[in-house]
DNA sequence: TCGATTATCCAGTAATATCTGGAATCTTAG
DNA sequence: CTAAGATTCCAGATATTACTGGATAATCGA
């Protein structure tokens, strides 16, 4: 065994994680697994693009071993293998972060301007729980709700949230999460929510970033 | 603005990212910048290919924004862009561990073997190094020691560690440290040592964890 | 067992990436 | 100002990747 063999050997194994990571379209399924497990098919229509295309991809993902699969009768479900995914994923997130800089003003404003609005951070969430001071909404669809969601929160998703609005006493403040930093559910439902004269502010990230910080998680239908 | 348009341009920006680390040549090239700056000749040949080839690669790094660059009379050195860049880097490498274990045993044997030697953690070091019961040796080329070492390291490349063991007494301890944990210099220079009569261990890996980590770092020559 | 549903496999085509040599650019030494 | 060295730009051949649509395999409910 030659050092240059030995090392190409290794670089090659690196760069075979640097692949999985390099098509936009697998990153948005990497997005979407880490809210939980789905379908292909799920996956497909949560990314916007064919059946065919979406295996193709998770199989990529796969051989890289970014994610693993469970059958459940006629459906292949797909999830994250592990944390160390999400943490690397997290890691290339933040650092594509100063690149939104440079793209257009549009897109930057999109996900970027919400940093405006007053955002809170995990412990001070935990804080105002344990005092019982505030309603936590988790705005994500009821199926990620139900796959993990923050103890105590109760599951609002987006297009119930102006029904909701009616049985909720003025005085409350809400906190909203969703599915990270750049998931668009919570900004939407603070603007919302204040736009109806709440006080609400949204967490600073979401649940994926929640669990892997070691908060306690429930599972199931609240 | 449409959503979905919005979401493509933010998965386009992290596969930028991933684009980058998507062939071996290039993850070399960061790895060797890890231990800092070089020139792109240098870089070439530590990562065995042509000039052209490697500042082509570079480009490719830099406008992906994870490498800089500083112009030095007629030569241009090149840096990685910060340590968040550092961070992905070892979160990267640290997920396709596992990988290696499916690769051919030749390859695992050639690099995850020398796990079996025992290693020295940072914060153990540390204690050592401030009782003084140990000598530490940098056996990475002179020129790494310069950019950045533990300070009271000395440094001794591999190929002047077997002159340097006739000066030592017998009962010293020895640890050596190199680039991290897949550099082959430190094990090398532990087994040398070894063979020679000496009490050597390695640390667990190199010296961009160990600045990473926010430990003190020496500049310039001992 | 049969039809419906879900996922994967299998070409074929368009687009992109990699590597190589030679030419062009820039900087310093003399 | 000129020559030499270092780096980048450019053009090409080759290989790899991304997406599409049709065919195939696996599972479930009736």
């Amino acid at each position: 065994m030659d050092g240059r063999d030995a090392k190409d050997t290794l670089y090659e194994q690196f760069a075979r994680i640097g692949k999985a990571v390099a098509n936009p379209k697998r990153i948005e399924l990497l997005d979407l697994l880490a809210q939980g497990e789905r379908s292909v098919e799920d996956l497909a229509r949560g990314a916007a693009m064919g059946v065919t295309n979406a295996s193709n991809h998770l199989q990529t993902l796969r051989q890289a071993r970014l994610v693993e699969t469970r059958k459940e009768g006629t459906r292949v479900l797909y999830r994250l293998a592990g944390d160390g995914v999400l943490r690397f994923y997290i890691e290339l997130r933040d650092l594509a972060r100063s690149r939104l800089a440079e793209v257009g003003e549009v897109v930057r404003d999109y996900f970027l301007a919400r940093d405006a609005l007053e955002t809170v951070t995990r412990d001070e969430l935990l804080r105002l729980v344990k005092h019982g001071d505030v309603a936590v909404f988790d705005v994500r669809p009821r199926e990620e709700f139900d796959q993990g969601h923050i103890p105590g929160a109760v599951s609002v998703p987006l297009d119930e949230l102006t029904a909701r609005l009616r049985t909720l006493p003025k005085r409350t403040e809400v906190v909203a999460y969703c599915r990270g930093p750049y998931c668009v559910l919570a900004p939407q439902a603070v603007e919302l929510l204040r736009s109806g004269g709440f006080r609400a502010r949204r967490l600073e990230d979401g649940m994926p970033e929640w669990r892997l910080a070691g908060l306690p998680v429930a599972v199931g239908q609240a």
